[in-house]
DNA sequence: TTGCAGTCAATATC
DNA sequence: GATATTGACTGCAA
């Protein structure tokens, strides 16, 4: 029973008390085939030790012994020592080569930050930590990270989603097994898996995981291994619940319970989700569309007016400008990996991108425009950047919008829809009602198509009960969907138009996501080629300029 | 203080 | 049941 609730709701490493600790650590030495026969010394609970001699063990990395010089201290505990001093790439590939030990990766802080086996601060929210890393294999793992070579994150991610899918392997399970996330972390990186270079240390590190795990001939046997104990661990669970004591009681409260940590108090304690309702998201994202970093004051009003409160409007503005942002990375690097052939969707590959403006989608650049800090973001980008200089992530939260909206001009002046929000008077219950995607868009100016289209709109508009604008948008599902899995066979040329059409929900995304040669788009570029032009033109002289497209 | 990257975890969808 | 979506949170940097 111990097991089977430990392999179903492992509590994260800071949580346990050193005794509470043993199991996992036995387990890893399990995993690492370790402890092949049975009982363990492990030794005495202290952590220091035993945290040091497993994590030896487990991290993969380290079995490849980052390249001596930077690792002097783990150097001592791998043995295989590089024989000499490699390149940096050179020390990543023979690391991730050897990888061959399963238990990957192992967790821990997922900053790396452990040198405390004890008290990881973050600890909290990981959740499935299966073994923390003890300072130096996180240190490794990190030192892995910073030193490796870019990583085609694109193809890692298509590569990993393959075997899962061909061995029907769970994300769930692969994520806390082998990246330590969650599954819906591990749903999002393999859909959106941004470009190496956009990455930080941090972000890095799941795909530095991937890569040793396909590159571990033993990896989907393990992970079978796993799907397989847990499902052991759950029918007898299940078994012994049902037979043993109270049957009709539901296993997790039971477990709850005898868990003594605290029962109810996390039920008290937890916080309804809020789920925005599809006018309130459309209300933001009109907002969002006139105003992608609201003041202050703008987010009280706006909060005010959705009757939501402000901390929800904040949030929705980080995320979305957020998803927005990658979204645009994923049309990169499709964009990238296609235009070039046989390119990883590196960024590399991306910068050579051919010039963007002219395309359809191009269009990106756009966004840069937009933003008010635009282009400034966005840095790295080496020469890719050229592409994204301006339309690339740099601006990023702009630009989905921009690309459609931009155009949309028409709102130009106003300072905020929220007004226009607010003004709607609430409905019945008090809430604001949200005006209908109205104003700007739908009657939107030349090509663009229908604001509604944005990407938020088409979303909503599918379940709102929307009124106007039905129209363009509701193309949405299809779309969007494509653009969540990018990687697939599709040729990225095709998706991407699709990819767009996700985020901002062009009309023409319903049906023709490939009419990406008609003359709409065409001129849509074209007017967004002008916008960008005179955004950065304003931006030079940070002067004010009128806005009319 | 603000924005962002990364994630979690609840919930929606498939 | 698996996967996708998304509001919220944490930690960091400017």
């Amino acid at each position: 029973g111990s097991v089977s609730d430990m392999l179903s709701r492992p509590k994260p490493w800071s949580k346990l008390t050193q005794k509470g600790r043993e199991p996992f650590i036995r387990m890893q030495l399990w995993l690492n085939g370790e402890l092949g026969q049975g009982i363990l010394p492990v030794q005495g609970q202290q952590q220091g030790p035993v945290l040091h001699s497993v994590t030896s063990l487990q991290d993969p990395l380290q079995q490849g012994c980052v390249s001596s010089e930077s690792t002097p201290k783990t150097s001592a505990s791998c043995s295989p020592a590089p024989e000499s001093p490699m390149s940096s790439s050179e020390s990543v590939k023979s690391l991730t080569e050897l990888v061959q030990q399963p238990c990957p990766p192992i967790e821990t802080s997922k900053d790396g930050k452990a040198p405390e086996p004890s008290d990881p601060p973050a600890s909290d929210s990981q959740p499935t930590t299966p073994l923390p890393l003890s300072g130096h294999s996180a240190l490794s793992i990190q030192e892995l990270v910073a030193m490796s070579p870019e990583l085609d994150t694109y193809g890692i991610t298509k590569r990993v989603k393959e075997v899962l899918t061909d061995n029907n392997l769970g994300q769930r399970l692969f994520g806390e097994t082998i990246l330590g996330l969650t599954q819906g972390s591990v749903s999002d990186l393999l859909a959106r898996p941004k470009p190496w270079h956009k990455l930080s240390l941090k972000g890095r590190e799941p795909f530095v995981r991937m890569q040793l795990w396909l590159n571990d001939p033993n990896n989907v046997e393990k992970l079978m291994d796993m799907k397989r104990m847990e499902k052991k661990a759950y029918m007898k669970r299940r078994h012994s619940s049902v037979s043993d004591s109270q049957p009709c009681e539901p296993p997790s409260v039971g477990i709850d319970y005898s868990q003594g940590a605290s029962p109810q108090p996390q039920h008290q304690l937890k916080k309804p989700r809020v789920v925005l309702a599809p006018e309130e998201k459309e209300a933001l994202k009109r907002a969002y569309q006139q105003k992608p970093y609201p003041s202050p004051k703008t987010i009280e009003e706006l909060a005010t007016q959705l009757n939501l409160k402000t901390s929800t409007v904040i949030n929705w503005f980080h995320n979305y400008r957020s998803r927005i942002r990658r979204e645009l990375f994923i049309e990169e690097i499709q964009a990238g990996s296609q235009g070039q052939a046989g390119a990883s969707d590196s960024p590399t590959a991306r910068s050579s991108r051919p010039a963007p403006s002219s395309e359809g989608d191009s269009c990106d650049g756009v966004e840069a425009a937009e933003g008010p800090s635009a282009g400034d973001t966005e840095e790295s980008g080496g020469p890719a950047a050229a592409t994204k200089s301006q339309g690339g992530p740099a601006e990023p939260a702009t630009a989905p919008e921009e690309r459609e909206e931009a155009p949309r001009p028409a709102e130009k002046a106003e300072p905020l829809p929220l007004g226009t929000v607010a003004s709607d008077d609430a409905d019945e219950e008090g809430r604001p009602r949200v005006p209908p995607l109205p104003e700007g868009p739908a009657e939107g100016p030349g090509p663009m198509p229908n604001p509604a289209a944005t990407p938020a709109a088409r979303e909503d508009a599918a379940t709102s009960a929307a009124p106007p604008g039905e129209g363009p948008c509701r193309a949405r599902d299809g779309a969007d969907r494509s653009s969540a899995l990018p990687s697939t066979s599709a040729p990225a040329a095709a998706r991407r138009p699709s990819s767009l059409q996700s985020l901002f929900g062009l009309p023409e995304a319903a049906g023709a996501r490939d009419s990406r040669d008609n003359p709409l788009r065409k001129k849509k570029a074209a007017n967004l080629n002008s916008i960008i032009h005179r955004l950065e033109k304003a931006a030079s002289r940070e002067e004010p300029i009128e806005w009319e497209f």
